[in-house]
DNA sequence: GCTTAGCACTCGATTGATTAGAGTGCTAAC
DNA sequence: GTTAGCACTCTAATCAATCGAGTGCTAAGC
């Protein structure tokens, strides 16, 4: 039995009421809609076969029809008409970011501040990956004997730090040739580039090749270590405001995967281009099959580095959510390109 | 009317029971317990002229009693016997620690978890102050046309950075020089010494002034967003374990303070020296009232800089809190000095 | 043949009454 | 001063009755 225009109808009337009501959703209440023009005894045959489909699920007997996981996948495929962010709105998260200084945490805690308020559900940011990232400048400072500290510096002006040792007999100006040969060889690649050039920049470090060995081996551990992105969590308590979630036990599983920073990552990095993408229900897996996270990424330069989504619960406002996000993803992009 | 030894005993027993129980306390339970000799009847008439003095609370009529703020108060300042951390615990604590690597936010991040979980209650950390921190080295390094990142390496290798504008006409030599300048003249003193020599600086810096001003300005504006140093949360989801909060309501307030870095800076930064303070239900404010806040400071070389505490009930498990907190104040103080 | 009015039926939620139990406060006896 | 005894209070649990929202089915209507 295929959909036809009618059953479309009421099931995005039905998810429309039960979006905004969190209430099963009986037959009545769709037939009083506007742009419905049938009984509610018609209804009813409808919502009997959209349940058969799988589209909609019945508590108990007695009550209304909610929306299953497949019906919310059908919405917001094909039924939804995204709505659009009034400029007004534009303006007021535009000018937001802007006041956040250009330090990158500072955007990033600032943009899932944002996106939490705009959206009132539970936002994340990851920042963006190390590996993407082009070097400006790579410099080693000594802090202590035969000790250094070891300063990558990027297009995002991110800092990434490690304490290397130095070899003996080197003094602060082997560091410094050694720095300035590591900005000249590297400067505008991207981190990942390293690795690459990791046995001619050996070769060439000359007398100082222990001191570079280890220098390198520092950087590629920090590569590798690249899963361990930050990841920021903005309005940890605003899922708390729907109905679903009055049940302590489930609000408390909730917020176990929000202190679970790999969960998150794993959660977020489903995305693959810039376009939004939304997994609902149990599409997020056992601990999350009562949210849906949506998702989208952002820019640095030409990379796609990081991403940002939202998770609430499956009956979220998607139409709202998306072009949030769509804004903010460029906003971000745009503040982290210019720079 | 004075307390007598009675009242102590009876008032501590009935503490004792209510956390762990977190229900009200009836005169017959007290009467059972070992270490009592009076029957139901007695307990109750004390329990009278304890609650009249104000150190129990009846729920209502026919409810056993609750003790109230101020019989906390007695108890964490004279009843109770501090307990001691099995040589196991110590031993697991102090492993993971060591486990988190050197950079001190890992530290920190490992130490709220620790602090979490072998409390059972959220856990809050205040990384160390700024203004206390030694300087080891500051660097310019240039990174575009007319703009470089200052990099300030202390003793704990936090580094901060910042932008700053480059006046024209100014190499990487001149950058390299005024690091130099800086780094010798304040190495090993700390961050906030900068500003006593602040005019001597600007004047030995003679065809650099510029630059020179700048980069002061800008340490200068760091050291007054010291208000900002970063706080990190373990375990938030921990309080919601308690029957206290089994009220969504309750745990909504609760997460809303948690997400607010300010209120939990303030709350943590009430404690003098290093011994662990405690702050029980109203002491903490309206938004905390039924909460309990116990902190402790650790150290930084001879300096105490940073916080670290413990939001539970009321009825927290004081005297296992305290010697964990204290355990934890000098394994971050050892962790952090020795570097 | 699709639509819809009508109606019996189901089932959760609400209400009210009753009961059980925990605990108190008071009095009188020890 | 202590305690046994007892009446009293108040909550929590239980149960029945009722209400109402909503369904499914049937038969009539267009």
């Amino acid at each position: 039995m295929p959909l036809d225009e009618r059953k479309f109808l009421i099931l995005q009337a039905i998810i429309d009421d039960y979006i905004t009501t969190a209430m099963p959703v009986g037959s009545r209440t769709i037939s009083r809609k506007s742009g419905v023009g049938f009984s509610p005894a018609t209804i009813r045959n409808e919502m009997s076969d959209l349940e058969e489909l799988g589209y909609l699920d019945q508590p108990h007997t007695s009550a209304g029809r909610v929306p299953s996981d497949k019906a919310y996948r059908l919405y917001v495929d094909h039924l939804m008409k995204v709505g659009k962010l009034s400029s007004d709105e534009r303006e007021r998260i535009h000018d937001y970011m802007q006041s956040r200084g250009a330090q990158v945490d500072a955007v990033i805690r600032g943009a899932a501040t944002v996106l939490a308020d705009a959206t009132q559900y539970t936002s994340v940011i990851v920042a963006p990956k190390l590996g993407t990232l082009r070097i400006r400048h790579i410099q080693l400072v000594p802090v202590a004997e035969e000790t250094a500290l070891m300063i990558i510096v990027t297009n995002l002006g991110i800092v990434k730090d490690a304490l290397i040792r130095v070899p003996d007999g080197l003094d602060s100006d082997d560091l410094y040739s050694i720095s300035r040969m590591l900005t000249e060889r590297l400067a505008d690649k991207p981190l990942e580039a390293v690795r690459q050039t990791f046995s001619e920049l050996l070769r060439d470090a000359e007398n100082n090749r222990r001191l570079m060995g280890e220098t390198l081996r520092v950087i590629e551990k920090k590569l590798e270590a690249e899963d361990s992105t930050e990841v920021v969590v903005g309005g940890s308590s605003k899922l708390l405001n729907y109905p679903e979630y009055a049940d302590v036990e489930k609000a408390k599983n909730f917020l176990a995967v929000l202190e679970s920073k790999d969960k998150l990552r794993a959660l977020m990095n489903r995305g693959g281009g810039m376009e939004v993408t939304i997994h609902i229900g149990a599409e997020n897996g056992p601990d999350m099959s009562d949210c849906s996270v949506v998702t989208a990424r952002y820019r640095v330069g030409d990379q796609t580095t990081g991403a940002l989504g939202i998770i609430g619960p499956t009956r979220m406002n998607y139409n709202r959510v998306i072009p949030v996000l769509e804004f903010m993803s460029r906003a971000m992009s745009e503040l982290l390109t210019n720079r």
